[in-house]
DNA sequence: GAGTTTGAAACT
DNA sequence: CAGTTTCAAACTC
């Protein structure tokens, strides 16, 4: 509908609908209708919606014809929100109000955008994790989901006591201002005044009408970033309306097209209520005009399972951890993605990326709720992780769960995608998605397998976003962190009091630390006592794959704590003492968190960086855990002088991954790669060392497998090389068992690298014959999701398996629309374009070819890998990842610097041999990400996964050019 | 669980 | 930038 009711009219108009019952919804004529056109019937949704609170299924239905009213939505999106939120948020309600009275209004705690952010990923988390998993324009689909989910599962229970007060938060949300975007929100909004559904809904959609009015982000921007892409393009209206009444439930897989997909969900999200879900999928689709080929590829995902069933099991379960852990670089990542998507398709692909690693911090929302969540979260994760669904989004997410900053951050894998990837395993795949989000979201960074991913999918998200909005996304770094802080702070997860040092801002480090901390170290601490109670699973790592810190004496506002340094916000479970790093002192982490990037604007930026030849094969381990680094390499790399990098001391180690020449290790004996000086040497001169990288690498391998890390392919391919990851991923065998499996076991390293190219082409990973399709159509496609391969190592994988498998066939054209994104790239800001050509080129390439090579292994090729990936991973992670712009080459010499290894000649190596590519392609594409880099820290972690994906991109490039 | 070791982060 | 101190995790007992 339109716009042009006024917003008041709108929200006046749902409140009333809201305030009714929602049974009365139900009889209003529009819900009959919607039953009419849908299968799903609106009682049932209700029953279904297994989350918190009921969905009310019915009312999205409800909802969906009302889509056309966008505008309206995003009137009733404030005042509604933060009534819906917090009744969504059963548990953090309180929280969650508080965040929202701020943003509607002020945002007494969080700032708006930040409020604006929170709300959204919630919504995003609720729903979904199958959005994340599409990526970029899944982006919206997520929010949609979630928004159902919410709805759903709020409505029932929520729906009682929120449909009042969505009523009046509807009014209140008189802000009209919106995009098609809004439109969907209004559907969902919609829903809400014919069903308690609403409410959850609303709430969505009224976080997000905060956040448009905040006016960060345009409003179709913002939602374009958010939710998906194209909002211009796909007026939700039209969108929504048509998920609506084909009964989104199904479809929700196919729904991923940005803001289609956003209504999918959300319809998903009703059928979820209706259970019946019978919708076909061709209804979604139908609904589904969108357009952009990140949607479908995203499609390819969502198809699998029922997204309702996704909504609900996440969003109990899923909210509350989430939230707990908000990223801030999953904030970041959506902030970018709003910008981003704001541009052409390509960017709404992109943005979708971005969005993706949303997802994550959404998953940290919700975590917030209670500990339980982060339990269950790591358990589902665990679960669906070993099963695949994990896999894949940690490869995406990475970052997907943002990159690199985990980027993959992020993410969007890691986020959203991941998350789709696991709806496609059906059925549960909703609550995976939560959990792996959460994953993410949580230390990504320390959980190499998990959580490095997830971090690194954060990263990715961000860098996705970076891509998109490089601009933007920067300058929402910070806001990022404060989105996702906000978001937190929305769902107060634990600490419901604070002092919430209003300001403490951080600007002083310390002083703030000892003021602030002090006075609420009471207050948080947790008691020491818990120190070890939660304890760190076997690494620390809650059930969740999230660690707990133990801070003392930092507040956990420095980059001693695990927490902090993951952009996550400290849990319950955490033992630390003064914490401040919790929702209620968003602000000050916010400042901290700035400072500290303001000193090193990669501080906060994944560690670990996988080698853009990574290949997947390492990613194997369904177990989860196994994925292996081999590709991977620590940014910084480690300085162990006694450890000999064999215990967790060394951060490599730690983080499963090999050291580079970027190490400083003394008598490094890592098995996941000892950095080796022949390795550099090797590559740059061809080593012919290549018998010690063999002997180490199969001692790597070795201790892989007894370790249990075990990737399966990583072995095989460590023989060729300790370090090139790529081996591993190259061999065959272990390409196959990455295919076969499905999942990628996407071992961490080849994950990042890999799973660019096979994170794009999730598909690519399985069917060779899918590469060049990848390369050719998917380069955005591809750029995405290596980012969020990434962010979310493990996720990307599954994302890959999941998505790639489906999406490569059906979406490869999607794909090819990328090229747009390329252009779009080009225009928002030279990263994108340049990784997204790297990426089209050489991702796919590098897969088939690397493996080639690996196998080949001897051949120089994999030699050239080591090198590459050595180098490049250092290069790429250490400055590249933003600083480095232009200057590859530098970082290559930084790297080999330290390490002994001729830095410089590597780098010539790898540009020549990626041909080149690199040469032109990976420097072009480094020196944009470079650029973006420097703008705002946040992106790097993007940019290193970006880089990574570059360097892979190049390698494949070179072998393509060799060719 | 306490104490030690370790290496990163922070500081100078 | 290097050296020192501080910190929290990892590790050992």
């Amino acid at each position: 509908m339109d716009s042009p009711e006024p917003s008041s009219k709108i929200t006046a108009t749902i409140n009333n609908t809201l305030s009714s019952d929602p049974v009365p919804a139900q009889d209003s004529p529009v819900f009959n209708y919607i039953s009419n056109l849908s299968p799903i019937q609106p009682v049932k949704g209700a029953p279904i919606v297994q989350d918190f609170s009921g969905l009310n299924s019915p009312p999205l239905l409800l909802t969906s014809p009302r889509i056309n009213t966008h505008s309206r939505s995003s009137l009733l999106k404030r005042s509604q929100f933060p009534k819906l939120s917090t009744e969504v948020f059963s548990g953090k309600n309180e929280d969650y109000n508080n965040a929202i009275t701020d943003s509607d209004g002020t945002a007494v705690f969080f700032s708006p955008l930040r409020s604006g952010l929170s709300p959204f990923v919630q919504k995003v988390s609720d729903n979904n994790i199958s959005v994340h998993e599409q990526s970029g324009t899944p982006i919206r689909c997520v929010e949609f989901l979630i928004d159902v989910s919410n709805s759903e599962s709020g409505n029932p229970s929520n729906s009682n006591n929120t449909s009042p007060e969505v009523a009046d938060s509807i009014p209140q949300s008189p802000n009209s201002a919106e995009d098609s975007k809004v439109s969907v929100v209004n559907i969902v909004s919609k829903d809400e005044r014919k069903d308690e559904i609403p409410e959850d809904a609303t709430r969505v959609v009224v976080e997000e009408a905060e956040e448009d009015n905040k006016g960060k982000f345009p409003s179709n921007q913002k939602y374009t970033g958010v939710y998906s892409t194209s909002d211009p393009d796909l007026p939700s209206h039209g969108f929504c309306t048509k998920i609506v009444p084909g009964l989104a439930a199904h479809s929700s897989l196919h729904y991923h097209y940005g803001d289609q997909q956003m209504a999918q969900l959300s319809t998903a999200g009703h059928t979820m209520l209706d259970e019946a879900s019978n919708i076909p999928i061709k209804s979604l689709e139908t609904a589904h005009d969108c357009r952009d080929d990140s949607d479908k590829i995203r499609m390819s995902i969502a198809p699998d399972e029922g997204i309702a069933l996704l909504d609900s099991q996440t969003k109990a379960g899923q909210h509350q951890s989430g939230i707990s852990r908000r990223c801030l670089q999953f904030e970041d990542a959506q902030q970018k993605m709003a910008p981003a998507s704001s541009s052409s398709q390509n960017a709404s692909g992109i943005v979708s990326c971005s969005i993706q690693p949303v997802s994550p911090a959404v998953i940290e929302v919700v975590e917030p709720v209670s500990s339980k969540r982060s339990s269950k979260l790591t358990q589902l994760v665990s679960s669906s992780v070993n099963s695949e669904s994990l896999n894949v989004k940690v490869s995406k997410p990475s970052g997907i769960g943002l990159h690199l900053n985990s980027i993959v951050n992020g993410m969007e894998a890691g986020s959203g995608v991941t998350v789709s990837v696991k709806s496609t395993q059906r059925g549960n795949l909703s609550i995976r998605g939560k959990k792996l989000t959460s994953m993410m979201s949580c230390h990504a960074s320390k959980n190499l397998k998990n959580c490095l991913i997830s971090s690194n999918v954060v990263g990715s998200n961000l860098t996705i976003g970076d891509n998109d909005s490089k601009h933007e996304s920067y300058g929402s770094d910070a806001e990022n962190v404060a989105a996702s802080l906000s978001l937190n702070n929305a769902k107060p997860l634990n600490d419901t009091v604070l002092l919430k040092p209003t300001e403490h801002t951080p600007s002083n480090k310390r002083k703030f630390n000892s003021e602030h901390i002090d006075s609420n170290m009471d207050y948080n601490q947790s008691s020491p006592q818990k120190k070890r109670q939660v304890k760190k699973t076997s690494d620390g790592n809650d059930g969740d794959g999230c660690k707990r810190c133990n801070c003392k004496k930092t507040k956990c506002l420095k980059l001693y704590c695990d927490c902090f340094a993951a952009g996550v916000y400290c849990v319950d479970s955490c033992t630390c003492q003064g914490c401040f790093n919790r929702p209620e002192y968003e602000d000050t982490v916010l400042d901290v968190r700035q400072q500290i990037q303001s000193r090193n604007p990669l501080a906060f930026a994944p560690k670990i960086v996988q080698h853009s030849t990574s290949s997947p094969a390492n990613i194997l381990g369904e177990g989860g855990a196994s994925f292996t680094p081999s590709s991977a390499r620590h940014k910084r790399g480690c300085n162990c002088k006694k450890s000999m990098c064999l215990k967790k001391y060394c951060e490599c180690y730690q983080a499963n991954v090999g050291c580079s020449s970027g190490c400083r290790c003394e008598g490094c004996k890592n098995v996941f790669g000892p950095k080796e000086e022949c390795g550099i040497d090797l590559v740059n001169k061809h080593c012919i060392t290549e018998r010690l990288e063999r002997s180490v690498e199969e001692e790597v391998e070795m201790v892989t497998a007894t370790s249990g890390l075990l990737q399966s392919g990583p072995i095989n391919q460590c023989n060729s090389t300790p370090l090139t990851p790529s081996f591993r991923r190259s061999n065959v065998d272990a390409s196959k068992s990455w295919f076969t499996s499905g999942r990628y076991l996407s071992s961490p390293d080849s994950g990042q690298a890999n799973t660019a190219a096979y994170g794009l082409s999730p598909g690519s990973p399985r069917s060779s014959n899918n590469h060049d399709i990848h390369q050719e159509t998917t380069g955005d496609m591809l750029d995405l999701v290596t980012f969020d391969h990434e962010l979310n190592y493990g996720n990307a994988k599954l994302a890959n398996e999941i998505s790639p498998g489906f999406h490569v066939t059906g979406n490869m054209d999607d794909i090819l629309a990328l090229p747009k994104s390329q252009d779009w790239a080009s225009n928002s800001g030279g990263q994108l374009i340049p990784q997204t050509v790297h990426f089209q080129s050489t991702d796919p390439l590098s897969w088939h070819n690397s493996p080639m090579t690996q196998f080949d292994r001897s051949g120089m090729n994999t030699v050239e890998l080591l090198d590459s990936d050595k180098k490049p991973y250092v290069m790429e992670d250490d400055t590249p990842e933003i600083l480095k712009d232009s200057s590859i080459l530098q970082i290559g010499v930084k790297v080999n610097s330290p390490n002994k290894k001729r830095v410089s000649p590597p780098y010539r190596h790898l540009n020549e041999i990626g041909s080149s590519s690199s040469g032109g392609g990976l420097k072009t594409g480094r020196k944009f990400i470079l650029r973006a880099v420097p703008s705002f820290p946040p992106l790097s972690p993007c940019i290193q996964s970006k880089d990574v994906a570059v360097h892979s991109t190049n390698n494949s490039e070179k072998d393509s050019s060799s060719k």
